[in-house]
Parts: structure tokens; C-alpha cells; sequence
DNA sequence: GGATGTGAACGACTTCACAGCG
DNA sequence: CGCTGTGAAGTCGTTCACATCC
């Protein structure tokens, strides 16, 4: 490929993605598989941001920090472009991922076939119900959350995926983190607290719904 | 700099909260209710950023969105702020929620009590599967899609909760915004197209997962 | 003293506009 | 000609610093 790039001190010539252009990458990457399956070579910018949404200028921008792989005249090459994607946002390998709290939150996770598609891959399942350790969900035994420490050291996920409720919340990220784990998925309706080194992304389905609710308030003339 | 801001009622210039200060106040609201259950009378915007995870600064602007309510050696009245923040979110009313989708996904949002909590009210369900159609979940009968329009136009739902494959997500919205809805939480992986005077506030799963094995990728040290 | 409210500086992200290449 | 890449301008949101008030 290109070239190896870490940014020079000042003026480094691909700055890292926001996070904001994050999001958005993974939203041109779903477009650009579908494009790739309809046979398309390439795509320009102006096609990915009305898939997505967003302006053409703003793809560009998103694209110029993976690189230049785009033909001036033509476009961007859609096989190339899906690869450099991938390989930005982390997906040119197999993330494995526990999950702690089996409810019918993650359930609904472990049935999306997104996350297999992608790459990710649930290794461990965790709960404190009694009745439910022991059980079987989609081939994969629930253990108890005692168990956490050997059965993390032992399957070595990566991230961890918290869907228990809110006052159990803190208890178990702290447990995730003292096994090693290096990204936590937050679902539980609470504020975590994590040391530098561990990386959180929280979906606060409560704050989503109010968003909503604001913003139509807001749009009541 | 004075410009001329369009605001509400004769109190100064109050500009509307942004859209991530909105997200914000959720998480203060929060807090404060947990804050009021133990009795505390006032707060003040070091202790109400801590436990959120913001600056004080932050909160202070945030708060100064919703008109003056803190007291200068003080703090913030503890009841007042809750009111205050709930009007500006639309919360001191009820929103009722028509549901599309009954999965895991849907069965967990509605067992998840911080719903009807903040006063959203599922009112409807929706499926397209045969054998879930007349069934019935938390005392809701499950209708067919095709009796969005008539059941819709009896119950008034203002919410629409999109919990679809994606195939389906746009058909699922345009049935739902014909039907007069106001705003829509959508779950399936897909831009969703919508008019203007629609709300949309998507939560992508797999947007999500994404953003955190990137994040864990860009910390490796 | 302790805490708010807020201009001003700062930084991050987006849009614009256009040079330049296929 | 169409489309990319990118400085420049613009917009938005956050942090700082301090006057102000209880």
C-alpha cells in the first residue's frame, strides 16, 4: 500500500479520522458492499453522500484521511476503497466480544447477523440470574459472573458488551477491565468510569428517546 | 456581537440547546432525580459535571440554555432544574410510541422501565410475521402492517419506534410518517430518508461497534 | 469564600471554491 | 468535461477567565 503514516509533528499530511468521520465511514462501507455485490467499479463522491446523507465535499474530506485513492475524472475505485475502510476502522481482523447480562437486549444482539459479518465474534456470555447460568444461547454456555476472570483469561476477548442494568453497571466495567478487556459497549442507562487505557462507546437508549422528543417539540411551530 | 435570536418569551436571549448539549441535559436530568431521591436541595455545576463526566463549564453553559436558575455561591435548586429541563425536552407531557418490529430488540425496550418512567407510552405494536400478528405482549395485541393506517389514526402515536430488518426500514417509515407520525427512533442498519417535518434520531448497532474497534485499534500502544 | 453567567479565545468540524488531473 | 484533493472561510461547540452576585 501507501505509506506508513503517523503523523508528523505539526503539519502531518493524513491527520486521523474524527470521530464524528468515523461514524460516517462505516455508513459508506455498508453503501460501498452493497455497490460491490450490483457490480459497481467505481463510485464518487457525490453517490456515497446521497446514500448517506451527507454532502459530497464531506466525503471527500472523510476519504482524504484514508488515504488518496480517488481518480480525478472518474472516482473512487469501490474493491480498493471497501479494503482501505476495513483497515481503518479496525474490521481487516476478528474482534472477539463477551457479554455480560443476558436479556432480551442481548439477544437481540446475538441474533444480528451484522456483527459476524463484520467481524465480530461473541466468545462468552455472562449473567448473575441463577437459573439462566448454566444455559445454552446459540451454542455458547452462560456462566456466571465469578467466572468472568477464568473464562476471560482463557477466551481473551477484547471488547465487552454491557447490557445489565443500570445499578449493576459500574460493578461489572470494573470486572470487564480487571480481566483485561480493552473496549466496553455500554447499554446500561449510566455513567461509566473507566481508566485512560480502556476504551467506551455507550448507547443510552433513554437519552436517545428524549433527543427525539426534543426535537419534535422543537419542530411544533 | 448581539445578533438578533429568535427566543421564546420575554426573558433575554435564551438560544436553543444544541444537539449534543440536548443529549447532555438527559444525563444531568438524571442524575438530578437520583439527586432530589436523596434529598439534596441544590448542586452545583462541579458536582453535576463529575457525575456526568463534563467540565463545569460545560454544564454551566449547558444550563444557561434553559434560562437562569442557579444562584451565584450557591448552586442550582434541585426540584426547579428537574422542572426546567424537563420542559425543555418535551418532557413534561406524555409521547405515546407505536412500535414496528416485534423482536428481541422491541421486547427489551418494552420491559425497559425508564420508558414509561419519562413518560413514553407504547401504545401500538407492529409485525409483519403471520404468527406474531394477534398475539399479545405487555397487554398490547400485535397488529399487521397493514393495519398501520386505522389503528394509527384511533391510538394518535406520535413516535414511531422502528425495530425492522433493514430491507424493510424505508417502507416501515413511509407507512409511518403517512400516518401522520411525528418523530422516529430507528434501529435498522440504514439512512432512512424522511420529510422535513419528520424527526429522525437513528441508533446504528453496528455503527456503534465500529467506532469502538476503532478506537481500541487507534489506542493500541 | 463559593459558585454562577458569559464574552472571548480556542479548537473541531463542515462547507466553499477552485486548481489540477484523468 | 467530470471529479478529486485541499487550502480557506465559515460554523459550531467547548474551554478559559473573570466580573458578578449570594
Amino acid at each position: 500500500m501507501a505509506r506508513m503514516e503517523v503523523s508528523r509533528d505539526g503539519n502531518g499530511v493524513e491527520s486521523r479520522p474524527s470521530r464524528a468521520s468515523v461514524g460516517r465511514l462505516s455508513l459508506y462501507l455498508r453503501r460501498l458492499e452493497d455497490l460491490e455485490r450490483e457490480g459497481s467499479g467505481t463510485v464518487s463522491s457525490v453517490q456515497l453522500g446521497d446514500a448517506v446523507g451527507v454532502t459530497d465535499a464531506q466525503v471527500r474530506k472523510d476519504l482524504a484521511h484514508i488515504g488518496s485513492l480517488g481518480q480525478p475524472g472518474i472516482g473512487y475505485p469501490t474493491p480498493e476503497l471497501i479494503t482501505a475502510i476495513r483497515r481503518v476502522l479496525g474490521l481487516d481482523r476478528e474482534w472477539s466480544v463477551a457479554v455480560v447480562g443476558i436479556g432480551n437486549l442481548s439477544r437481540a444482539l446475538l441474533r444480528y447477523r451484522g456483527f459476524p459479518q463484520r467481524g465480530f465474534r461473541i466468545v462468552a456470555l455472562f449473567d448473575t440470574d441463577a437459573s439462566k447460568v448454566g444455559q445454552r444461547l446459540d451454542g455458547l454456555p452462560i456462566h456466571s459472573l465469578d467466572q468472568l476472570p477464568e473464562v476471560l483469561a482463557e477466551c481473551k476477548a477484547e471488547l465487552g458488551l454491557v447490557a445489565v442494568p443500570a445499578e449493576a453497571a459500574q460493578k461489572v466495567a470494573d470486572a470487564l477491565v480487571a480481566a483485561g478487556i480493552r473496549g466496553l459497549l455500554n447499554f446500561a442507562p449510566a455513567v461509566l468510569r473507566l481508566p485512560a487505557n480502556v476504551n467506551l462507546v455507550s448507547v443510552d437508549l433513554t437519552v436517545q428517546l428524549e433527543q427525539l422528543a426534543f426535537l419534535v417539540q422543537m419542530s411544533a411551530d
